[in-house]
RNA sequence: GGGAGCAUAGCUCAGUUGGUUAGAGCGCUUGCUUUACACGCAAGAGGUCACAGGUUCGAGUCCUGUUGUUCCCACCA
């Protein structure tokens, strides 16, 4: 075995094995017959468009580290791994693959597409599967899921015909966004608004029956094609004349009206609006509110369409700068002016959106709306961190209907039958092939497909048989966890809440735990276009997924954003390191090493220990019942390389020699710390555990905190003889006495015979030759230390600068002095004993007594 | 325009319901091949907790305001 265990962690070989041992074992498989109570996460399907990223590093970690924890504290788990068909991207990705090999959507056709999707989906989606496996996420495969599988599908059809029937979903003429680079409408959430510098253009609106003129400043002089009227604020002086007058549109010469909308700032621009109600969101209104006619001036593609004369064809943002110049030369153009506007852009392509009219397929939201809300509301839903949800609830309380269709084929076709012969749409969860109405067989379905975020709105429960009610849905629903990144709330966890209470009248999750965005060293975020994104996977394989999760959740706080680096992950590495080094000195110090308690032969060291480990256990566990998952690992951390390795280990090593009794309660610790580790880093843990089991780490129990390890009375003795020899070595530093020159102390001591005892082991860690007990020194030239219960005194050479040393004795007693002077006064304040609870009474007492007994040594010493 | 987050050691960040002398990792200084680990060990330096008020026996923590910064939402053409 010795020549076995590597003396530097490697991960990647180890790595390798153990997934597949787990998987192999089925033991993240849901046993729908277990009488265990049944714990269920939602797992957030990745996109099937390219690979994972540091983002998903740090979900899916997050998510396992619950999964794992919850597994081992007694819980069936079930966590159903799947993949999102990712509509509008992967049709993007599918669409630029034909152009370069020089064919098209068009051309190949609807079905060979869909084929060619399916494909990309075979592809890449199994691609992903594999790197979630490399994330130690420890998910049941044999349920793995797609959006557009067959169960989800079904799912998809029969809330869109519920809803239809309903009529909370309907078909309408409307304003929305396009995107005329994508070719679709999207919705109002998949459009971003980025500032951009604009020129605010002040045209001349001339009267048709004087010479005068309105001045109305617009940023898109090109849309004059579409005005249909001029609306000014009716409580607005200036313009109050004019209001019902007519006006000619410049360039085009069509006449419109001057009308009066409430909406109309007085104080931008001119005061004068030109209403495009079919290119503008809030025109669109006015022009709903007046009645006015919406002329669409726009094509699919961007450009202007026919009834701009000339124009036509030319991209919207070509069209404007001639217009410009054309109403400059025909003196209709009275100034321009550069100013900051917000431009809607696309949030997938970044193209600028159009608003046009269109005929599409939306959901309509207030009704909806109304329980998402209260779920939040009553905490049946709640959200870690707590603001996240307010955040919900404002969206929630402002959301407008959802234009749910989309002009692309990749997804899931819209369930809705146009009739040629009577126009009736038949709205069927089935394929059908006749009018529900008049029985003609001359239909055809909807072209368009949903958008992709109507399933992923579905996953919680479609992943469940949803429509059918199975078993596993009475047993898992409503889940109990979500965890997400907070740029996903609207298109997500939002939806999940309002469909899943329409549809199943139950909660979608209890509990929606939020994290943030992983950056960059510089803490910019990661992205295509910066070259700045760390690959989890290259991560992975130079460092060990254990290091990369590691780093991830060390020092991280739920809801804010984290950054990444080199430098954080080599740390990791060293933790990770660690602990292999620790447990191979066990194994290689004696091969017959098993973890297991010897009560009889406990030492006060391992008292000490086994006491931390406890109380680290109940601290841990409460950490994780509150998703506090960087202050969990810090603690552990903590414990194993603070307590464990520098202390414990170090004092058994005395002990140890051919004593395996010693060691088995050593490993007995070890194994412990390795289960409280586990769910942060399953790897290394589960490889070590196997040294010394020959079951499974991953399944066996969590620990629990048990009073009979509570050993008040030998943890503070041990803690006393830290402090001693914490004292020495601090004083041998200014003494520039180097670790491996032995010297010689006198302490003096009412707890003589705890050092009597324990003389051993401060002799080792301390490295002394003699140590003499309430005897003096046969020198007077000594470094003095006071502590609590002893004062150490080393005698010292010439060696020593003792000017310097004097100098920070009498630091050392000015801290002192103003500390109890502080603490003497606190306790003579009557209100103060009055109020403040006696625990924190009785430790300024005690802090007070010690530090005078220091001040009264010291004092001494110095005078 | 509305809302939220952040501001703590040189850097990156923790700091749970207010409670002794505010923590970690990295970096820095000094020393060390001490029977696992130099991806290590030991010791150390380094902080008016952004600023100004307030509540309280007691404030990094609660309240009000200010400044800086990041983000989200919103139809200023």
């Amino acid at each position: 075995m010795k020549n076995i265990i590597e003396k530097v962690y490697k991960a990647s070989v180890i790595e390798e094995n153990i997934y597949k041992f787990w998987e192999d074992n089925n033991f993240f498989k849901f046993n729908e017959n277990s009488k265990k109570k049944v714990y269920t996460i939602v797992l957030p399907p990745p996109n099937i468009t390219g690979a994972l990223h540091m983002g998903h590093a740090l979900n899916f970690t997050l998510q396992d580290i619950v999964a794992r924890y919850k597994r081992m504290t007694g819980y069936e788990i079930l966590w159903i791994p799947g993949t999102d068909h990712a509509a509008l991207s992967t049709e993007a990705k599918v669409v630029e693959m034909l152009r370069k090999k020089g064919t098209s959507k068009t051309e190949i056709g609807y079905e060979k597409f869909m084929q060619e999707c399916l494909a990309w989906k075979n592809k890449y989606g199994n691609k992903i599967t594999e790197q979630i496996r490399k994330l130690g996420a420890s998910c049941d495969w044999s349920l793995e899921r797609f959006t557009l599988d067959e169960g989800c599908s079904k799912a998809v059809n029969e809330f869109f015909v519920r809803l239809y029937n309903k009529k909370l979903i309907y078909r309408g003429k409307r304003i929305v966004n396009w995107c005329p680079n994508c070719n679709t409408s999207i919705s109002d959430i998949e459009v971003d608004f980025k500032e951009s510098e604009s020129e605010l253009v002040y045209l001349k609106y001339f009267f048709s029956d004087n010479n005068n003129f309105l001045t109305v400043a617009t940023t898109r002089p090109e849309t004059i094609f579409g005005d249909v009227a001029i609306a000014v604020n009716p409580e607005d002086e200036r313009y109050k004349n004019f209001i019902g007058q007519e006006v000619t549109v410049p360039i085009s010469n069509h006449k419109i009206k001057v009308i009066a909308d409430n909406y109309v700032d007085k104080s931008f621009g001119t005061g004068v609006l030109k209403v495009t109600p079919a290119h503008d969101f809030a025109d669109f209104e006015i022009g709903q509110r007046h009645n006015l006619e919406n002329i669409n001036i726009i094509n699919k593609d961007g450009t202007l369409n026919k009834k701009c004369g000339n124009y036509s064809r030319l991209k919207t943002f070509e069209a404007r700068k001639i217009i410009i110049n054309e109403l400059e030369s025909k003196n209709l153009l009275v100034k321009r002016e550069k100013i900051k506007n917000n431009v809607g852009k696309c949030s997938r392509c970044d193209c600028i959106i159009e608003s046009l009219i269109s005929t599409q397929w939306f959901l309509k939201m207030q009704s909806l709306a109304k329980p998402a809300i209260k779920v939040v509301e009553n905490k049946n839903i709640s959200f870690v961190p707590e603001r996240f949800s307010k955040i919900y609830m404002h969206w929630m309380n402002n959301i407008k209907d959802w234009c749910i269709s989309r002009q692309i084929w990749w997804g899931h076709r819209i369930p809705a039958y146009y009739c040629k012969d009577c126009n009736h749409i038949t709205v069927s969860p089935n394929k059908i092939n006749f009018c529900e109405k008049c029985k003609s067989k001359n239909i055809s379905q909807d072209g368009d497909s949903l958008d992709t975020w109507f399933s992923s709105a579905l996953w919680p429960f479609s992943v469940l048989g949803w429509p059918e009610i199975q078993e596993k849905f009475l047993r898992c629903y409503p889940t109990d966890l979500v965890i997400t990144g907070y740029d996903i709330i609207f298109f997500w966890i939002a939806r999940m809440i309002f469909s899943s209470i329409e549809l199943t009248g139950e909660i979608p999750f209890k509990n929606v735990v939020i994290h943030g965005l992983v950056r960059d060293a510089q803490g910019r975020k990661m992205s295509k276009s910066l070259g700045n994104g760390i690959d989890p996977i290259e991560i992975i394989s130079k460092y060990g997924v254990d290091a990369l999760r590691l780093t991830l959740v060390m020092g991280l706080t739920l809801g804010n954003d984290t950054r990444f680096s080199e430098k954080k992950i080599e740390g990791s590495r060293n933790f990770i390191n660690k602990i292999w080094n620790a447990a191979r000195f066990l194994k290689i110090t004696n091969e017959n090493i098993l973890p297991k308690i010897e009560f009889n032969n406990l030492s006060i060291y391992d008292k000490w220990m086994l006491n931390k480990l406890n109380n680290t256990i109940q601290e841990v566990q409460k950490n994780m019942e509150k998703f506090e998952f960087g202050m969990a690992i810090q603690k552990i951390y903590s414990l194993f390389w603070d307590d464990f390795c520098d202390w414990y280990i170090e004092f058994s090593k005395i002990d140890f020699k051919n004593n395996l009794s010693n060691l088995n309660t050593c490993c007995y610790i070890l194994c412990e710390i390795l289960k409280i580790l586990h769910s942060f880093i399953p790897v290394v843990t589960e490889k070590i555990w196997n040294f010394f089991n020959n079951n499974a780490l991953t399944v066996s129990n969590y620990p629990e905190f048990n009073n009979k390890f509570n050993y008040a009375q030998d943890s503070k003795n041990v803690e006393n003889i830290i402090e001693i020899i914490h004292a020495i070595r601090t004083k041998r530093n200014e003494m520039n006495t180097p670790h491996n020159k032995k010297i010689n102390i006198f302490i003096a001591t009412k707890s003589e015979d705890l050092i009597i005892k324990n003389s051993d082991k401060i002799k080792k860690l301390a490295n002394i030759e003699n140590i003499y007990i309430n005897k003096k020194s046969s020198s007077d030239n000594v470094l003095t230390c006071a502590l609590e219960f002893a004062s150490i005194n080393i005698p010292v050479g010439d060696l020593i600068n003792q000017d310097e040393l004097n100098l920070k004795l009498k630091k050392e007693l000015e801290e002192l002095k103003a500390r109890i002077s502080k603490n003497e006064n606190l306790l003579q304040n009557k209100e103060f004993i009055e109020k403040a609870p006696s625990s924190i009474i009785k430790n300024i007492k005690n802090n007070l007594d010690s530090d005078k007994k220091r001040y009264f040594i010291l004092n001494k010493k110095i005078n």
